[in-house]
DNA sequence: CACTCAGCGGTACAAATGTATTGACGAACC
DNA sequence: GGTTCGTCAATACATTTGTACCGCTGAGTG
C-alpha cells in the first residue's frame, strides 16, 4: 500500500525524506532544518532548504511557513511498520531489501467499540491463542449472523466468561475450546451471551 | 502498558491539555507556547509554562528542553485500548465492568527501527505462531548478548530467512524450530546474521 | 561549449521560541 | 492570621530556527 507518491525523487531527496519519516517515527515531532543537516552530514542548511523545498514542489511534504518543527510528510500520515517480507517457517527462502507494504493498526483499533481481554488458561492453545495473550475483541451486536467456528467471547451464567470457537445447533449454543482436553460447552441459546468476537490476538514478549 | 493517568489536574491545567489533545490532533505537531498562551486567552507565557510544569510533573506530557515544539502528550498517544478484565481458558470465572487498564501500543511501535515479517510456514506453531501471522521483530544490534531461547529472525546464508528460537552453543549456534516436525539448523557464529528478536506476535482474523 | 539544475559551503539576520525572574492576587488549609 | 500553591502579568534574554544570499562544483543536455 501506500508508494502513491506523484514525482520520483534524487536520491539525496529520498535520502533526506526516508531521514524523515525515521525520525518522525521515533520522536512523533519533526526534527530541525539544523538536525537535518547534520543527520544528512552536511555542514550548511543551504542544501537542506534546497532539498526541502523539492520535496515541497514534488507533494511529499509540507510545513509552516517560519514555524518551527511543523514538518509533515504527506506521503504516509500514519506511522504504520513496515513489512519487510515473508518470514520461513520451514527453510523457505525469501531475503528482504525493501519496504514491500506496510501493516497499518490504526484501522484496526479505530474500530468501533474494539475492547481487549487477556487469555487465561490454555483452552486456545490448538488456535495459537496461549496463557497471557491479549485478543482483541468486536462487540457482537446480531449474535444471530455469527458464523460457526468464530472464536468468541461469551458470558456463561455461573460460569463467567469464557474464549469459545462459537457453534450453533438449532435452538442450543455449542462452545468448545480448541484444546482435547476440555469437553463442549452444550447451552440454550438464551443462556448465551457473546460478548465479543476475536479480531486480533497481541502477544507481547 | 500504562493505565490511565497519574495524578488529577486542576481546571486550568485540564484546559490547557485538552486544547493541546486537539491541536495536536488537528495540526500533527505541538504548538508553541505562545500560541497555548493565545488560545488559553492569557497576556503572558509565564501562567503557560507554569501548566505545562505541572503536567509534566504528573506526568502528563514531555518535551525536549529547549527545543521548539517538541511536546508529547504521555496520556494516551495512541487511542488504547481497554483491558476489560481476563478471559477463561478452562471456565475461570471473571465478569468486567469496568476499565482496569489499557493496553498501549505506542511504547511498542516507538521502538527504534521495529519492523515487521509475515510468517510463511508451520514450523514455529508450538510457539503459538501460526502461519499468516505478523510478528514484530526488534532490530539486534549486539547478538553476542541475545539469550538462549529468544525467538529471533535470522538470515542463514543458502537458505534466506527464518524464524526460529536461538542457542548457542560455543562457537556453533542452534536454530531451533517450534516443531518436532523439523530438525535443529546447527551452524558457525559466523555464518548467521540475526536480524531481529521477537517483540509480539499480531494475527488479524 | 553553453546552459540548466541539483547539490554544497559559508555566512548573515530577523523572527520565533523556550526559559528565567519578579511581583501580585485569590483560594484552600491549618 | 499566616502559609502554601496555582494562576496571571510583564519583562528580559539567550538560543533556536527558518530563511535569504552569494559563489562554487559536477552531471546531464542540446
Amino acid at each position: 500500500m501506500s508508494t502513491g507518491s506523484p514525482e520520483p525523487l534524487t536520491t539525496a531527496q529520498q535520502e533526506l525524506y526516508d531521514w524523515l519519516a525515521d525520525f518522525i517515527a521515533q520522536h512523533r515531532h519533526s526534527p530541525s532544518i539544523r538536525q537535518m543537516m547534520e543527520a544528512m552530514g552536511l555542514r550548511s542548511p543551504a542544501p537542506v532548504q534546497s532539498r526541502l523545498r523539492h520535496l515541497q514542489q514534488k507533494g511529499w511534504i509540507t510545513w509552516q511557513e517560519g514555524q518551527a518543527r511543523t514538518l509533515q510528510l504527506l506521503g504516509s500520515l500514519t506511522p504504520g511498520i513496515p513489512v519487510l517480507g515473508a518470514v520461513a517457517a520451514g527453510g523457505l527462502v525469501e531475503t528482504f531489501d525493501d519496504v514491500s507494504d506496510r501493516i497499518d493498526l490504526a484501522p484496526v483499533l479505530e474500530t468501533r467499540g474494539l475492547f481487549a481481554l487477556t487469555v487465561n488458561g490454555d483452552s486456545m492453545v490448538d488456535a495459537h491463542i496461549a496463557d497471557g495473550d491479549v485478543v482483541l475483541m468486536e462487540p457482537v451486536l446480531e449474535p444471530n449472523r455469527l458464523r460457526n467456528g468464530t472464536i468468541v467471547s461469551a458470558l456463561v451464567p455461573g460460569s463467567g466468561t469464557t474464549l469459545k470457537h462459537f457453534h450453533r445447533d438449532g435452538r442450543q449454543v455449542r462452545l468448545e475450546a480448541a484444546n482435547p482436553a476440555y469437553e463442549p460447552l452444550v447451552l440454550d441459546a438464551e443462556q448465551v451471551a457473546v460478548q465479543g468476537k476475536l479480531v486480533a490476538v497481541w502477544r507481547q514478549v
